[in-house]
DNA sequence: GATGAATGAGGATTCATTCAT
DNA sequence: AATGAATGAATCCTCATTCAT
């Protein structure tokens, strides 16, 4: 069946069986994907996708993991260590966005199937999710110093700090599974979307840092 | 097997079976949702399922039709009509947060399930959501000329006005998401959220009025 | 549902079932047709085919009595009782080419259907088909009888008439079956049918007398 | 489950689903018979008859067009090429007597079954019995030519021969058939079931050459 | 390292049939 | 005389998973 060479290493197998099921778990969802599909999208017979990877639960959970993991090492290649805070948030928002472009099937299956199959896979995006929002949380707050360095009350800011973060990861989730569902000319750049949720981001701390807000007593 | 009384008129036996097949398709998915547990759950045998509503998919879609009518039904009827327009956006997101909140498997129907699980369904969706920006997209000009009566350029205020409005509801979702995800007394109110979306229309209003604007070379 | 008037005598009613049940079975057959398709076939609801027959078997039943019942009845009435032999066989094949031509639907589910259902239903017609052979082979007998009076061995004429009889009766319905199954122009009259059976019939008539035969060993 | 040897080719394997479908379909019709049954009658489990066979209608389909062969390579074998034209015929008739006598249970599926069923089958069976009709017409022709060479008027006689040919067809299909549905001494031997349509259709044949008829106006 | 053969379990869908009115 | 409401019991089909080689 299969039309490469036999005899591959072990390794090797396994990335293409990755590869594979990512993209066939993103085009058909957790549920819909069969172990058949899966197995003839790699090239290779069902009974060597579960000597490698068990079961379908266990295979889903390897795809979840291995995208995450190069999600969170491609933000994290991409910020340069030593740039102003507000230079960090911009490339790392970069990173993120040429990531995801680069990887749609990867980020629909963390985003979109992950979250919607249910508990022991939620929790995994979870996790990665937490760790990316605490390290823009960290990122806006070094910003957030480097800006105003006599700021009053520090306490209020840091839970609003959060706030922020956690929406503009919300954001930028948003926007980039918009934009995986968005081809030809009329998608956004990478650059286009980190632009826009800069500007939300610094007109947000804009208003944490001069306690100007809308209210609805207005 | 239904416990409660039987002979119930087709109309009633109907809206229960939705209740029921929201709730369950929320729980666990498109696909992983049985026949058998939504009968079960709206106390019915499964061939009345069928008699009334056809098929998985029919059914399906009737959800999702009935919950996007709720939902746009909820919003129209928050807004008050002769306020100004930054007030009709205030009341427009809060009766927005409070309807999903109030329906969260409603909303996990629309938002999570029907788009990931493919066509015939993503796009009612869709054009749901594109009702809805529409709406916003109005309500931000509307809001913008209130604000600034002698605006200079406005065409690039138009373009830059719908994006704002997507990223406003691209926000909006997305917190409603995560809100419908937590329980308990970490669970932010309506009028924590929407508040928090005013502040974010009002500052990127703000900076579309001002073309006060962060960029990489800064 | 019913377009026509409600209230309609139980007799009527009957008949109207009936026909819509043998309308059914012959496009479906048995297993095929559904009691939901026959009753809104027959304008009523489904309780009421259930009140009158029962149940789907005895209203199969029921179709193939009243067609057989109908069909001996025509060929009954077809035969002119104090005509030469080969006259009555003429008339009686006219009369059977005739009422299977004008009730083809009948002719299917006796034919093709009840025989292939399995044994409450084949027996039925195989009763209707014995009745059938006899009525020609007495008619065959007594045609030979008027044909040559002194027949030296009669005992051996008995069983081939039998067998003539058989094979025309079988012939008869093979060109039926094969009637029903063609529509237009190209269709043979009932005379032409019955035309050809003649011909048949005296052709091997003609051979059993003479004792002509084709062997093999020829 | 199965009581013989497991691990069976997948050949062999199709076979015994074949011939076990054959006998399935034979004894209920195609509707009444199921997957289930089938699968039991060939000792394997349900899930690898639809590995093999797709689906029921393909079953069914299999079914057909192996019986369809059979039958067609049976009379093929049986014919003396270069014997006289009546020879081949005998022969061939004695050769589709034994197959159908020997397979009873494939012809009860082509005959009575696949016609019954509707569209797509039908056809497949259609199209073998105008193979059949097209070699005895060309029997019957030869016959006729060697029997009399200097025959006048061929253009109506080749008319003539055709619904010879059909009804000798039709007569062989409606002997098979009732022969299929009698067992113990009284089923008639194929020898004696060809010669009966020898009879037949010499006796045809001499009608057709002396146009010697009967007419009702007789 | 790799696969052809095989299955238990479950899911969507349909149908004959009944009951209360 | 007639029907809307309701269901138990199949039936077709698919899938994750295993075993022997």
């Amino acid at each position: 069946m299969g039309v490469q060479g036999k005899r591959v290493p072990r390794a090797v197998r396994e990335q293409q069986m990755l590869d594979a099921a990512v993209a066939t778990f993103a085009r058909r969802g957790y549920r819909a994907a069969s172990m058949d599909e899966i197995a003839e999208a790699a090239g290779v017979s069902k009974p060597l996708v579960y000597l490698y990877l068990n079961s379908k639960d266990e295979l889903f959970t390897a795809c979840i993991r291995r995208e995450a993991d190069a999600l969170k090492a491609a933000v994290r290649a991409a910020v340069e260590p030593d740039a102003p805070a507000d230079r960090q948030l911009w490339s790392g928002l970069l990173g993120f966005f040429e990531h995801t472009a680069a990887h749609p099937d990867g980020w629909t299956v963390l985003y979109s199937q992950a979250r919607t199959v249910g508990e022991p896979f939620a929790a995994e995006v979870a996790v990665m999710r937490a760790e990316i929002v605490a390290f823009v949380t960290g990122l806006i707050a070094a910003a957030a110093r480097d800006a105003d360095c006599e700021a009053a009350d520090q306490s209020l800011a840091d839970r609003e700090v959060a706030a922020l973060a956690h929406a503009l990861v919300g954001a930028a989730e948003s926007l980039a599974g918009w934009n995986a569902g968005t081809t030809g000319p009329g998608r956004p750049s990478g650059k286009e979307s980190a632009a826009t949720l800069m500007n939300f981001a610094w007109s947000g701390l804009d208003n944490l840092m001069t306690g100007h807000r809308w209210t609805p007593s207005r």
